[in-house]
DNA sequence: CCTCTTGTGTGACTTTATCACATACAATTC
DNA sequence: GAATTGTATGTGATAAAGTCACACAAGAGG
């Protein structure tokens, strides 16, 4: 919680009595795993700067398929759960803890203040939501344009890579929520990389014994 | 040309040098239809305000398949035109000229000395691109969670309003690249839209004839 | 009128999604 | 340890969308 600097690259830009406002303001927060932290309601909690854990920005359909747009882990921050800073975002994305989540918050309210007084706050602020649009314009991509093998390749390998481990737990159900799909496919897909040896399934379970042939399919 | 302030709304912001500046190193595009604009080469033409005529934002796979991410239309500026003054961007879009579009060019060059004194010219730059963000999400959600009929149907009544006419000249091909699907599913869906009466079809024409289905099925 | 380009029609086949269950595993509770 | 209860997974039938291959048709230009 101390050094604010180091989490928010802004900080060097405020006056004191902004950083001592803002350092007054700010909480550390911390969510249960699976936590629904933001939806669509108009709620704006403010930036959430993750210290542990990870979060995950989804959206939903009607029917209850979900996608992930992108993820925030630890070290970078969370600019969605502060859209009501920013008047040109009108859509409805939820975030969830990945995991016990650590974070350390700045209400909106608060920052509001400051980016009145600071553009280069406000700045950040959109910076940080462009950064973001990059990834997910690499999620619409991979969406329309890379079979439900490689996205689910792709996935297991990036899993691997953040649990720093070939032994992954997680479900069907929770694979199928990251990469827009249904669990039944995913299901069906991952029996067949089972097949060709690529993985060994275990419920909720999943080990990767051939990391080179999911890169191959990654692309 | 000479009323920047009414087409760039970070002018107000600058100062008389800067303004003459930018006034000075600005110029009037012609391109003719279909021109591609943009390419991820790394050329960076600059940020273009559009007068007439429009642009598509779009983006490819390998096997050539398209997508329009979002359009920008006359009165409306074009920022990813300038995508290497955003260090937070990456990724390779396409931008083409949607039939003859005539647009005021600021180049990159000039554009990024100015943004370096001023930073409220940042500011717009990284506000302007949050909104496109704002347009892809609601682009994304379309390709996941809509089906083809009603992406169809909502399509080509956006396209009525844009061509103030219920007689659209486009052809099956075009429609595919727009929403991110193929010829063959559009003109197949095409077909049943006409055998309920809600089109008329013609070569390279659409006649639509029953809005309020449109409507309806666009949800 | 003929040719050539571009736009459309269509059938066979693959991939992915949806629906409707069956089964299987693990953690209680009896 | 056996029965019970969630949750996770397996699977087949069907539907929706994309891929492939090729036929045909409408207009433009000679």
């Amino acid at each position: 919680m101390e050094n604010f600097e180091s989490i928010f690259s802004f900080w060097k830009d405020l006056t004191t009595e902004q950083k001592a406002f803002l350092a007054n303001s700010a909480r550390t927060e911390i969510f249960p795993q699976d936590k629904l932290i933001h939806r669509s309601d108009g709620t704006c909690r403010g930036i959430m700067a993750v210290v542990s854990g990870a979060l995950r920005v989804y959206c939903v359909s009607d029917e209850g398929r979900e996608v992930t747009l992108y993820r925030v882990e630890s070290g970078d921050v969370c600019i969605l759960s502060a859209s009501c800073l920013m008047d040109s975002i009108v859509f409805d994305v939820l975030i969830e803890a990945l995991g016990d989540t650590k974070v350390c918050l700045i209400p909106s309210q608060a920052l509001h203040k400051v980016e009145e007084e600071n553009p280069l706050v406000e700045l950040y602020i959109y910076k940080n939501a462009t950064e973001k649009f990059s990834e997910v314009l690499w999620t619409l991509q991979q969406l329309l344009f890379m079979k439900i093998d490689q996205r689910i390749a792709a996935f297991l390998h990036d899993e691997s890579l953040r649990q720093k481990d070939t032994l992954l737990s997680i479900t069907h159900e929770d694979i199928a929520k990251e990469i827009g799909s249904v669990r039944e496919v995913v299901s069906k897909t991952l029996k067949y990389l089972a097949d060709e040896g690529v993985v060994r399934l275990g419920r909720g379970k999943i080990e990767i014994l051939d990391k080179g042939s999911l890169g191959i399919l990654r692309g």
